[in-house]
DNA sequence: CATTACATGTAAAAGGTTACATGATTCG
DNA sequence: CGAATCATGTAACCTTTTACATGTAATG
């Protein structure tokens, strides 16, 4: 699911300008998709020329003239088709665990700083997302609760993990302790096997 | 953290040609980074132009000749220091969640087996974290053992919380309801503000 | 008066995925 | 003997990110 169907579901809920859009995806998605205005807007003109939104011009009173869009019959059945249709990917890049397998290299004071931050983050989404859940009312969409309750609960164990855990990083292993006693540094690699089971 | 670095840094552990790099990838961070052949070849080719690592021909006795890559002390250098300087990001996007969000559109059986698969991914992917975490011994490095750990603990309740929730999904809420009696479809229509806390 | 929020876009660049092209060897 | 594994690469494509460009209005 890309953008373009992304704010095609958003638009399915309610009419909105592309700003809406990337509040509300802001909001609700946080915790597992992001959008900038460089891919809602041309998303938006392109979800608009195949007759799957309609847009009408709305003067802002006090506020600059928006553009809101507005889903048709066509785009709400190409919606519901691409929802039986597309295979959902679930993919995480985390430059934060490639770090930390390196942590070796890295300072104790470069260290604490990047799990401090991590975990900063990781405390605001909760209760971000805490926040957006308690608003759900009884009649909200089952999904809206789901998926917040499902934040929640990956971030709270996601940080009590790193508070937990994090104390092993600081004991250096013995093989690269070495190189700190003026070793010639070479010598002293013994390459670990981590290739791991499968392949 | 892009491909290129993650190259860079597996290549200070040991040396490896580019296809061993992939399944090294695929062993070590299945559950928060991929890359494919794609990336790595063009990424290696780049290294080696820049003097970070370099090849040596290897006669493959049997299999495939191959090109072994070796780190140069600059490139070690180099990945150090991007480690100390990086910001690491961690992005998820989760067009199964995306998708749940919108569970009042899908009818019940593929809200099932979308459900089910991701269930036994996650269930597959724990499993294979854990099974990497019990090779990697007392000595192995901090940070390998650290992200295993991870990985587990964070599968594990991502497939613990979608077994206890998923039945709350198929709940659908009474504003979406009267669709199937018949009615106009677009009347019920009440649009719930979801905005959510923040902006 | 300055900054933040509201509002819409475009263009270039970066990055990754997919598909293609090729070939040896091993395993069942 | 066919399939899977080992092995290297290229090129087109798709998407997203970032930077740029512009302007109003509310807020402090």
């Amino acid at each position: 699911m890309d953008v373009k169907t992304l704010c095609l579901g958003l638009l399915s809920l309610e009419d909105a300008c592309g700003y809406e859009l990337k509040k509300r995806c802001e909001a609700r998605f946080q915790h597992f998709f992001s959008a900038g205005y460089g891919s809602i807007y041309p998303a938006l003109a392109e979800l608009a020329e195949a007759g799957l939104v309609e847009d009408r011009a709305a003067a802002g009173d006090g506020r600059a003239d928006r553009k809101v869009y507005r889903i048709t019959a066509a785009g709400r059945e190409h919606f519901r088709r691409s929802l039986h249709t597309m295979t959902p990917q679930h993919k995480l890049r985390s430059e934060f665990l490639a770090m930390l397998y390196f942590a070796d290299l890295l300072d104790t004071e470069r260290l604490n700083t990047v799990v401090d931050e991590r975990l900063q983050e990781l405390r605001r989404t909760e209760s971000h997302i805490a926040g957006v859940e308690r608003e759900l009312g009884r009649d909200a969409p089952a999904g809206a609760r789901f998926v917040a309750g499902f934040g929640v609960a990956l971030a709270r164990v996601a940080a009590d993990y790193i508070e937990e855990h994090r104390h092993l990083l600081l004991e250096r292993s013995p093989a690269r302790q070495p190189e700190k006693a003026a070793a010639p540094a070479r010598a002293a690699r013994r390459p670990l096997d981590l290739t791991g089971s499968l392949p």
